[in-house]
DNA sequence: ACAGGAATTGTTAATAGTTAACATGTGAAT
DNA sequence: ATTCACATGTTAACTATTAACAATTCCTGT
């Protein structure tokens, strides 16, 4: 049925940020480019995309697209990224208090998620916007200072407003891993705030890029001991499957 | 010379919100249409509008209709806001702490200012997303919960960030204006913020729009002795005006 | 002031994407 | 079974865009 597709275009130009239609065309072999067309031109009406010559881009990506740095991330390795944010956004139920962390990985979850009554902590001020979409759902940013490479708040008020808080599940995001220095990231006080929320939720969800695994970077938050689930876009390699499965590690 | 044709091609689209190619076209008849064409390719390079079929649109317009849906707002009075917010932008100079308050009015502010060496709070997750574009503004949001209808935080922690701050200048948008009940707004905790960034800042610029003149809103946030200037779209009513003057309020 | 080079602008033809109009198919309601 | 509405497909006409090259202007160093 046409609502269908028009819904798999819209989640996938969404995901993605841009499509080209030729692009559309090898996704969707069975209906005609025409009715690609069409289901962009009434996607537009909708005011979820703006249709550029050759395809379309997603409204909402655009505003969060500002800035240089950002942008060049968003686009690398989209695949991994839905991929991942596909098998996080399983887990997700109803009535729970969540963490979720800054990056476009997450950015992906937070736009596959759907309407529930959650609470949601970030300290993401795009990811708040993009889930204040659903009535139901409950947002909260941390305060403080706003990175602009990471889109990240971070600072005393960040790490303070934690304390207060319960969270059942954290889904954060890793920049780099491996067996020696665990999970890290690029930024001294993204770590602290990881560190915390770490300690404090009831369950770790750990999503990394297949790209990133047997990398390092300066600040580790994590180790495999920390995190109850590891998600990551391809199967892990063996070594890697072998240390999480001892530290008792559900990989998904 | 070609930056002040871009410049003022730019300017135009950003307030018209989206140009015709055959449009630029008469408004720049020394210069063939390929020059617009290019100038058009220069401007989505700088991330300024995205380029569609016969024309451009303004990426920031797309953002601030985007949460027109989500908000209901914005669609009233887009004039006005634009008129409050070219004001408000001239009171601004480099090397100041600055508190900018949430809401479309704001919104459209923030998109007009330009890279200096500023700090900024604010309250509004979407007014600092904006003002992160520039490289030299520092950005901090207050936490909190993020309120649906008017994308502003609030809370216990919103109101502690500020304690601790030094404000130069603070732009504070109002709901309402009577001179019976003072500037107010519709959400008890925006207004306990307000009230407490009005007693904290130096200078306090307080804007309202023409069409909310002697209306009231529920919460009562300052009266126009809080305030050192009224910025208002249209003359204000001769009433006002007097009153206004009797406090010492710079009228603009 | 002037030569050389870079940046900007103009012109045209080829290309590619879009639209419009009509034809076909599909399914639900009467 | 017929009709109507709607989604889809096909084609051709149309329009905007690009690319490539030419002309011009605007600097910069001497």
């Amino acid at each position: 049925m046409s609502n269908d597709r028009r819904k798999s275009i819209d989640e996938y130009i969404q995901a993605k940020g841009e499509v080209r239609l030729a692009e559309l065309e090898e996704r969707y072999p069975n209906v005609s480019s025409m009715t690609l067309r069409r289901d962009l031109e009434y996607l537009e009406r909708m005011g979820k995309i703006i249709r550029i010559r050759g395809g379309a881009k997603s409204i909402a990506h655009l505003s969060m697209v500002k800035e240089a740095a950002y942008t060049q991330r968003m686009h690398e390795n989209t695949e991994a990224k839905f991929t991942i944010a596909a098998k996080a956004v399983s887990l997700i139920q109803p009535d729970r208090s969540l963490y979720i962390d800054s990056g476009t990985t997450c950015m992906c979850l937070a736009q596959r998620m759907s309407n529930m009554n959650l609470y949601v902590l970030t300290p993401a001020p795009n990811i708040a916007l993009e889930l204040i979409r659903h009535p139901e759902t409950k947002v909260s940013l941390t305060g403080g200072q706003l990175n602009r490479e990471t889109l990240t708040l971070s600072g005393f008020n960040a790490t303070e407003f934690v304390k207060n808080l319960n969270i059942d599940q954290a889904f954060v995001a890793a920049s780099a891993f491996s067996a020696d220095s665990g999970f890290s990231c690029g930024d001294f006080y993204e770590a602290e705030l990881k560190r915390l929320i770490i300690k404090k939720a009831r369950e770790v969800i750990m999503m990394v890029d297949s790209s990133k695994i047997n990398t390092n970077m300066p600040y580790t938050f994590a180790r495999l001991q920390n995190v109850n689930t590891l998600i990551c876009d391809e199967a892990l390699p063996a070594a890697v499957a072998k240390l999480a499965q001892q530290s008792g590690v559900t990989i998904l």
